[in-house]
DNA sequence: TTGAAAGCGATACCAT
DNA sequence: ATGGTATCGCTTTCAA
């Protein structure tokens, strides 16, 4: 690979100016910049990377770190992230814990090494979460603490609407299916407000679980709904959702009709499968964008500890319907 | 961020002492080197990435480059090579291009400067594949090029399992649906071997797109089917395959007794619904960390470019049967 | 076993 | 407008 000095020895200059011709062109006259171009162009230069990082004190890379790469609700917020990062000119370092038997902070650490700053996707507790993000720059996603910035999908508004909308539809009480262990915050989030949500619309609200959230729990979770002669159902994903949809269809319940469910996230698959699946669409896009937003501009200097919250919405689709036996 | 200098102050010895303890601490004596370390310890000092990369000419960072990072099949490979590039100690970088309007090649062009090597999944046609490599060490993933070393997921077995598997069943015809142009690798191939395979089971072949290999395309894909008066129906993706089991659905086709349907890829959700999708499995997780690995052991001087072949094979489920009327 | 010093490749200040 | 040079933080001969 050829350096800044092949290039100023062809062009006949200096270092410095062909560091100028590529940095700050402007300031070199046009025929010197015409051949340092040409001598670039033949010798194949292009500066090294690392060398401008070690100089700038900047990596150009934003490091991610998350549960499980090839989930779809991970990998959506990756490729945000992902795009807004090269918007700015920086590249992204993934990395995921979940098959890692090596501690996630331990991960956190290494790579906080090798970027400039740190997209956090955890699944620590929240009283952790500072230790975490003491490595270095850092931004949390869908988890808030203390004095870290932090992009946080609020299921407030998705809950109370899929508590409105089976309300509406004459439930009077619901099962949530749930499938994180309570330590998370987005565990905990949900319950809480589905407690609110159902305490103010007088809907009895009964938990299950925790179980892991996979479409495997969510089959399993189904009997448990049958037994308490459940009308609807709140799954803590879609995943989830899907299983116990599969699951009340081998037990003859028919799903939109005899048992309300609701799902999570909005994958994909929740809009093709039957009965299509009403669910509370995650915001995963905008939240990886405006993670790394946040944090480029944590790098370049905004001090505060910004908090974006990005709204979710209930999708309604064929998997809820009037609770049976109703008085409409 | 404390250095060499400070640790070294600190310690009361030189720089070199203080790298040496961090890279080869076998040489230098105990009590020098836990003066060394305890003083690294106060300070909080770990050795600055980018200075070490400049220094030994290796970034420590592989590249991976797809074509839509959310999609859950390349989402698999990433999570491989991620996890194999960090078993050698390296990080990846990840990008994909298909929501990115600048061209493959100035993205992988940008990504060798910052990388010691690049894993590609290129949609490009294969005789462009060889300027795309040469923007540095390079291993091409599921498409070959002469002299580039790449990881196959061979579809011959595969489909020629399939073809088996459906001619077993009686059919004698089958319908392709194509979901990429064919100018890509992948598309060819697949063509290719459908075809082989069907003249040596005397199995007849129709094919219908090309189309974008979505859901969607799927959906559309199944009217034609229907028309044709198919049996058999070969997807190019799940996805696709999806799409054409709800249209058939839709229409009262009964998939598995009136029509029966293969996929490829076998993605989780083609296990989950009903009836459950036969499909030709595709070794992702095997292809990402293949590549890394033979990455890894080309920026180690591995001259040769190998190419690593991985098998498919055919899951046999519930969307294939018996032909209708079959003399069995 | 330890230290001094020469780079790795680029940037930017200070002269000219 | 251009060139010389110190510097970024580390590794690695070469000597002692």
């Amino acid at each position: 690979m050829p350096t800044v000095h092949d290039v100023a020895r062809e062009a006949g200059v200096s270092i410095a100016t062909v560091s100028r011709v590529f940095g700050r062109p402007e300031v070199v006259a046009a025929v010197t910049r015409q051949r340092v171009r040409s001598a670039a162009e033949t010798l194949g230069y292009s500066p090294n990377a690392t060398a401008q990082a070690l100089q700038r004190g900047r990596t150009g890379h934003l490091g991610l770190l998350v549960h499980d790469l090839a989930n779809p609700f991970f990998a959506t917020i990756v490729k945000a992230a992902q795009l807004e990062a090269r918007r700015h000119g920086l590249a992204l370092l993934c990395a995921d814990y979940g098959d890692f038997p090596t501690d996630e902070l331990a991960l956190a650490r290494d790579m906080a090494r090798q970027v400039d700053g740190l997209l956090l996707y955890s699944s620590r507790p929240p009283a952790n979460l500072a230790e975490l993000a003491d490595v270095g720059p850092a931004v949390l996603i869908d988890t808030p603490a203390d004095g870290v910035p932090s992009v946080l999908m609020s299921t407030a508004e998705g809950i109370a609407q899929a508590v409105d909308h089976l309300a509406a539809l004459g439930h009077r009480g619901l099962t949530y299916v749930d499938g994180a262990p309570d330590t998370m915050f987005s565990s905990l989030d949900r319950r809480r407000h589905l407690e609110g949500a159902c305490r103010r619309r007088g809907v009895a609200l009964t938990v299950v679980g925790p179980y892991l959230p996979t479409f495997e729990s969510g089959v399993r979770a189904a009997d448990l709904v049958v037994a308490q002669e459940a009308t609807a159902v709140v799954a803590f994903s879609d995943q989830m959702a899907l299983g116990v949809l599969r699951r009340l269809g081998e037990r003859g319940v028919r799903v939109g009709a005899d048992v309300s469910v609701v799902g999570v996230d909005d994958i994909w698959i929740a809009a093709q499968v039957t009965p299509a699946l009403t669910t509370i669409r995650m915001p995963c896009t905008a939240a990886g964008a405006a993670a790394a937003r946040l944090l480029v501009g944590r790098i370049e200097g905004d001090a505060e500890a910004t908090t974006v919250t990005l709204p979710t919405e209930l999708i309604v689709r064929s998997s809820t319907g009037p609770v049976p036996g109703g008085t409409r």
